[in-house]
DNA sequence: ACCCGCTGTGAATACGTATGCCCTGCGCTG
DNA sequence: CAGCGCAGGGCATACGTATTCACAGCGGGT
């Protein structure tokens, strides 16, 4: 079957006496074709197991009835690694794909520079779903020849900072920044430091950022720019850059992670400083990665409805393709509360 | 580009002023074609962004230059997630695929009773990966007719029981069972539980227990059969079977979890018993999936080579292809110790 | 001077499906 | 009984590429 000898629908057609053309239309489900013959044809079908062929299909019919799912992260030195937190998101697009009636197509960025039109040229597939946390200053230019080209694609990312190039699903990292603030609030913490990178760089970082400041400001607090230091979202990355932070000498009472990522390089940092968590500082991160429940203590941190956001990223994606106007979408980002505060 | 306006090559032949297959021929490198007229041909292709069709190439040369990935796991009432350690296996996969010029297409098998045939059936893919814990009996009869139909895939799982079905890629389960044998002897456990399914619906871990009975024979002691309970390839599988385990009354002074997703529930379920880990109970998992290392206390466990793995799937796959013959192969299981033995 | 062979290219075609158009017959209406 | 409409299905063709075959031109050897 799949070398030598490969039923068409050629081979159907003469089996039930009818063309080829019939073949086709019947199997599609179109209502010329009466009931009759195509329970015969269906039935032939099936027992030589036939399959329409995909690129002949495609070919006519000019579409590839596939979504490409492309990650976008800053190359890391031990690369090979995908972020955790678009990983659990994967069950949740495959599942979508496969109810919509798409396959999906995976791929990474670094081994091709024009990997972002090579899918959409080639029509490998009707759609691109951009995932990542990657430097969106870089990428840019890139989503700006899709939306040149007139590519549909979603991206998981800030709804906030858009920018009108295409359609953005992302949670509200304000919000969730807000919520982490005033929770640390409550919890007496005065002193908060912020580890990520905050510029327009990364938006959603710069979000969170921002909620954080928004929470201190409504308790009459105010962020301090020395208890920010930058790091990109890798555990090592926040490793280094807790123990900058702690080199500073500024003291400070609680953490704030752009990402759960930073936060398990954060934990590691203060654990070998010696800085009892959450005795003599709170920690918190966003994401709400597996690990995140698993790490010593437990992380406090803000959860991603990763499983609703791979749903919607394909629902969305798929009406785009449909033709159909699609917006933004904003979903909520959720407290959890563990044992790192 | 991506809707109205498609580049073909004949837009690209009319410019260069040669006909179609001149083109084709150019871009694919035939020595026929001058290099004069070959660079002329790229430039054009370059600055119109053309790209080959692929539904166009495919199915004319029938091939898709496309592998598919396909996830074989026991459904779970909380699906959509997958095995952390098989996607752990995807970086190197995506890498390896891509070094090798192949897309990859991913998939899940719940939906579609045919999946296993209908990627290869209808050409969407030129090859097979096929990974996952699942029931082994289950599947074979699927296995069994990609054999039949001779279509080319490898599978991850137990050299040992390959049955003679397809090539075969997999790590010494049962040397690392040994070695977690061995280990825990010489931490003076002589109370070993095992938990996880040791039938030959999971050759796997069935070969994992065989190595933790080969190391207490060599020690010249005896695995009770009280000590075992079974338990499928999840955290929560792994609590409720260790809290069995627990409610047997039998004494036990280590577990060996047959996968880390069985080892975090036996933590919890220890945990909420009172049993401190490893004080009263050396704990061991296989796998050495990326939370391993967070847990508390952070888990010793057998480490395999999931990036070696992935690459070794897809390199074999590709032969296969190409039409050579290829071997199983097994690849080191390597004893990781942390705190919790 | 002739033929052979090589290089470079064009013409024709096949891959398998989906669809626009046309044709046939049958039932029904006036 | 003629004509009309509609259901059902065949014919021809298009999708874009890759490959086989044929052929033109040219240089060299005898």
């Amino acid at each position: 079957m799949a070398l030598s000898d490969k039923v068409t629908s050629f081979d159907i057609a003469a089996l039930a006496g009818v063309s080829q053309p019939t073949v086709s239309r019947a199997l599609r489900g179109d209502k010329t074709v009466s009931a009759a013959t195509r329970l015969r044809i269906e039935a032939i079908a099936r027992q030589l197991n036939y399959k329409v062929d995909r690129a002949a299909s495609s070919l006519r019919k000019g579409e590839a009835r596939t979504l490409a799912l492309l990650f976008f992260e800053d190359p890391l030195p031990d690369d090979s690694h995908i972020n955790p937190f678009f990983l659990s998101m994967l069950g949740s697009i495959l599942k979508t794909c496969a109810l919509r009636g798409y396959d999906l197509l995976t791929s990474f960025q670094q081994l091709s520079a024009d990997w972002h039109v090579d899918y959409a040229d080639s029509r490998k597939a009707d759609g691109l779903i951009l995932l990542g946390y990657g430097d969106w200053q870089l990428y840019r230019a890139r989503v700006e020849q899709l939306v040149g080209q007139k590519t549909r694609f979603v991206r998981y990312g800030s709804v906030a900072a858009s920018g009108g190039l295409g359609t953005v699903i992302g949670c509200d990292n304000r919000a969730g920044g807000a919520a982490v603030g005033r929770h640390l609030i409550e919890r007496k913490r005065r002193r908060v430091a912020f580890v990520g990178e905050a510029s327009d760089h990364y938006p959603e970082f710069r979000d969170r950022y921002r909620g954080l400041a928004d929470a201190l400001r409504e308790a009459g607090l105010a962020a301090d720019p020395g208890l920010h230091v930058d790091a990109l979202s890798s555990e090592q990355a926040g490793f280094e850059a807790t123990q900058r932070l702690i080199a500073r000498g500024i003291g400070f009472d609680s953490l704030f992670a752009a990402s759960d990522l930073i936060a398990l390089g954060a934990l590691r940092a203060l654990d070998e400083a010696g800085l009892v968590v959450p005795r003599a500082v709170s920690v918190v991160g966003f994401d709400d990665i597996p690990a995140a429940s698993l790490t010593r203590p437990p992380l406090t941190t803000v959860a991603q409805d990763y499983a609703r956001a791979g749903a919607v990223l394909v629902d969305t994606l798929v009406r785009q393709i449909a033709g159909e106007p699609t917006d933004h979408l904003t979903l909520p980002a959720t407290l959890v509360v563990r044992a790192s505060t």
